[in-house]
DNA sequence: CGGTTTTGACCCGCGC
DNA sequence: GCGCGGGTCAAAACCG
C-alpha cells in the first residue's frame, strides 16, 4: 500500500475560488493539472483512498479532489467544506455489464437483488476525484439532530409529534446537517462497493439530467448514513457519490476478510 | 422467506 | 400563497 501515502492538496475552483481538493495519489500521476494548490487540513487523513488503490487501483485511481461548492450541475453542492477526519472508505465497484472484473471480494454479499457484492470492478482505468462538502460547522456538528431524537427524530411521518414541534425539529435538522463528502469516479458502475451495505430506498430524475440519482442508507441497525449516486450530466462517465452522515460500525467486508488488512486504520472509515 | 429494489406518492424547503 | 424540485416513504415486486 505505498499508496497510503497519498499527498493532498486543495485547488481553487475555477468559478467560486471554493477550495478544491486533490487528493494525489502517490501511485498516479494526479491526473488533474490543476493548479492553486492549498493546505490540506492535516487531520484529513486519507488513508482510504490507498484501499483503493491497494485494492485493484494499483494506481489507476490516482487522484481525488475535494471541493466545497464544485458541485456537478445535476446537484446543489452548495455546502461549506468540512473535513472530516478521515473520509474515504475503501472503495471498489459492483459488477456492471460493462466492466470487467479482476476481483472479487466475497464478503459483504447483501440478500436480494442490490446486495449482491460479487465481483468487483477493477479501477485500474477509473479516475477518481473527490469532493468533499457539508454545512456543517464545527460547532453544532450535528448530534442533536438524530442523536437525541433516536428513531422518530428522522421520521418525516411521525404521529407524535406536534406539527409545531416537528416544524421546529426539521428546522434544526435542516441546519444541522450530518457531514457529507462526495467523490466522482471515473467508471462504467455507478454503485461503489466501499465497504459498507447499502440498501436503496429512492430513485429520483433530478432535473436537466438524464440519469436518475438513486438514494442509498447504510443497512446496520441504528446507523444512518446516507450515499446518493448520480452521474455527471457533462461527463456521464463520471459517477457522482455522496455520503452523508458517520458510520456507527466497521464496513461489513472488514468483519468478513478484510480485517486482516489494515484492521486499525479502517476505523478511520466512521466518518 | 427474508432482504432488496422499484416506483408512485407524499412531504417540505425554497424561490418567485 | 403557489409551484417546483429534491428527498423520503412504503407497498409491491423481485431475487437468491
Amino acid at each position: 500500500m505505498a499508496s497510503r501515502t497519498s499527498q493532498a492538496a486543495i485547488l481553487n475552483h475555477h468559478h467560486h475560488q471554493q477550495p478544491l481538493g486533490l487528493f494525489e495519489n502517490q501511485e498516479g500521476e494526479g491526473c488533474n493539472t490543476q493548479t492553486d494548490f492549498f493546505p490540506f487540513p492535516q487531520n484529513l487523513t486519507f488513508s482510504s483512498l490507498p484501499l483503493v488503490g491497494h485494492q485493484s487501483l494499483k494506481g489507476g485511481l490516482s487522484t481525488a479532489s475535494i471541493a466545497s461548492d464544485d458541485a456537478p450541475s445535476t446537484t446543489t453542492l452548495s455546502e461549506t467544506l468540512v473535513p472530516r477526519p478521515s473520509l474515504t472508505p475503501p472503495l471498489r465497484h459492483k459488477q456492471d455489464h460493462n466492466i470487467t472484473t479482476s476481483s472479487e471480494f466475497g464478503g459483504g454479499g447483501g440478500g436480494g437483488g442490490g446486495g449482491p457484492h460479487g465481483h468487483l470492478l477493477s479501477l485500474q482505468r477509473s479516475t477518481a476525484n473527490l469532493w468533499a462538502w457539508g454545512d456543517v460547522s464545527d460547532e453544532y456538528c450535528l448530534s442533536s439532530k438524530r442523536s437525541s431524537g433516536g428513531d422518530d427524530s428522522h421520521h418525516p411521518y411521525l404521529g407524535g409529534l406536534s406539527a409545531m414541534k416537528m416544524k421546529k425539529m426539521k428546522a434544526i435538522r435542516r441546519k444541522v446537517r450530518e457531514p457529507r463528502f462526495c467523490f466522482k469516479t471515473l467508471s462504467d458502475v455507478d454503485v461503489l462497493d466501499d465497504g459498507y451495505k447499502w440498501r436503496k430506498y429512492g430513485q429520483k430524475v433530478v432535473k436537466n439530467t438524464q440519469h436518475p440519482r438513486s438514494y442509498y442508507r447504510c443497512t446496520m441497525d441504528n446507523c444512518r448514513v446516507k450515499k446518493r449516486v448520480e452521474r455527471l450530466a457533462e461527463d456521464p462517465r463520471m459517477v457522482i457519490t455522496t455520503y452523508e452522515g458517520r458510520h456507527v460500525h466497521s464496513p461489513s467486508h472488514d468483519l468478513d476478510d478484510q480485517d486482516s488488512r489494515s484492521p486499525s486504520h479502517l476505523n478511520n472509515f466512521f466518518w
